[in-house]
DNA sequence: TTTAAGTTGTACCGATCGGTAACGTTGATT
DNA sequence: AATCAACGTTACCGATCGGTACAACTTAAA
């Protein structure tokens, strides 16, 4: 049998946050989630505490190894700002489509869940506070940024963010449903030309 | 009791769509349906046949009632395209923001749960062509509309059909997250901007 | 070698899931 | 008045839900 732990807790979250991004919070079920894992209940309670706290820390690490990432494509020293944001929406829409994982956004999509009514609180200020970095980090773009200043967008920083993340909500949404990269790249192009950038 | 129906077919068949919309597919129980209809269990299984049944006419009743009734402004004469596809995009996100009923789409909002493979098959073909007639409809638009021909925007109708309905999408996320209405119709604008038409 | 801590697997808990059998009641038809 | 179909209520079905008690076992320290 055993007397050390025979998997690994990394490995064991990657997987658990993989089914809650196809499957959602409550659609997750424990059965679902240990096996994808690799272990059974008595092993992913003792390790993460229960079924609410797993999903809190799966969303930590999609946060950290996957949201988080695309923003350095903001900061990117000696690209124009219009280059820097279409690359920025360009990398998260390629990841809205990877095949490997669930098509979407894991944070869009559990974050619908919130209304509903039976998403925990924690999860749910978590999800909320994601999707608002997001905003946050294009407003301080059009904010500070001196390209973006010459060009006036400082005056309009919070509604063109909210453009911006309204443009990557929908696409998220059409490669849940099937749509092509390539077709999504094209509302990329639109949505930038729609707050002159292009 | 009773002999013959003490309740009202369409009545209850609202109240389950408004649990739909609010709780998704797999979300909605039986019992939270039928309390909100207003029935008991047998009674909804003799009125409706199932839950599966019981879903496909609250969506038809979604598209019939709510959905479809927004592509009059597609169509009303005398009117600029412009402002056709704005008032068009305007009602939709109206009706998002509605505070009687659940916030966003129901269609979007159900159509996300079909990757998570939990959604029979006819309910997700049901949403699938919902879906896909919004973009028909405004890919027919800006292929036969005389403006839209002057403009040159039939020759690329189906990205265009494409971009508003992905910014539709979107605006539902947000309406779901708790966007108001009048920063989502500045959204609007923007995307209008974005393929031409203000 | 004994002990104590830690891990795994099984088997189980009460609650809820979608769905139904059975029964008494009611109203329309004949 | 007798019949019968449709109705509402209750109580229940097997399956699954999230979560746990417990015993068998393995390792590290004493």
């Amino acid at each position: 049998m055993s007397g050390k732990r025979t998997f690994d807790d990394e490995k064991a979250l990657e997987s658990a946050m993989g089914v809650f991004w196809k499957k959602g919070y409550a659609g997750a079920s424990l059965a679902e989630l240990t096996q994808s894992m690799g272990i059974n209940k008595p092993s992913m309670y003792r390790t993460f505490g229960n079924k609410e706290a797993l999903f809190i820390k799966a969303t930590q690490r999609y946060i950290e190894k996957n949201a988080q990432p695309h923003f350095v494509h903001l900061q990117q020293e000696g690209i124009p700002l219009a280059q820097r944001i279409k690359n920025y929406m360009t990398s998260v829409v390629s990841e809205q489509c990877t095949a490997e994982d669930p098509k979407g956004c894991f944070i869009f999509l559990c974050q619908g869940e919130i209304a509903s009514g039976d998403m925990p609180e924690l999860p749910s200020n978590l999800l909320n506070q994601a999707s608002q970095k997001i905003q946050d980090a294009l407003v301080d773009i059009f904010t500070h940024d001196p390209q973006a200043i010459k060009l006036g967008l400082n005056t309009r920083a919070e509604s063109i963010a909210l453009c911006i993340a309204t443009t990557l909500r929908g696409t998220a949404s059409m490669a849940r449903a099937g749509v092509s990269l390539s077709e999504l790249k094209t509302v990329i192009e639109h949505s930038l030309r729609g707050i002159g950038l292009s």
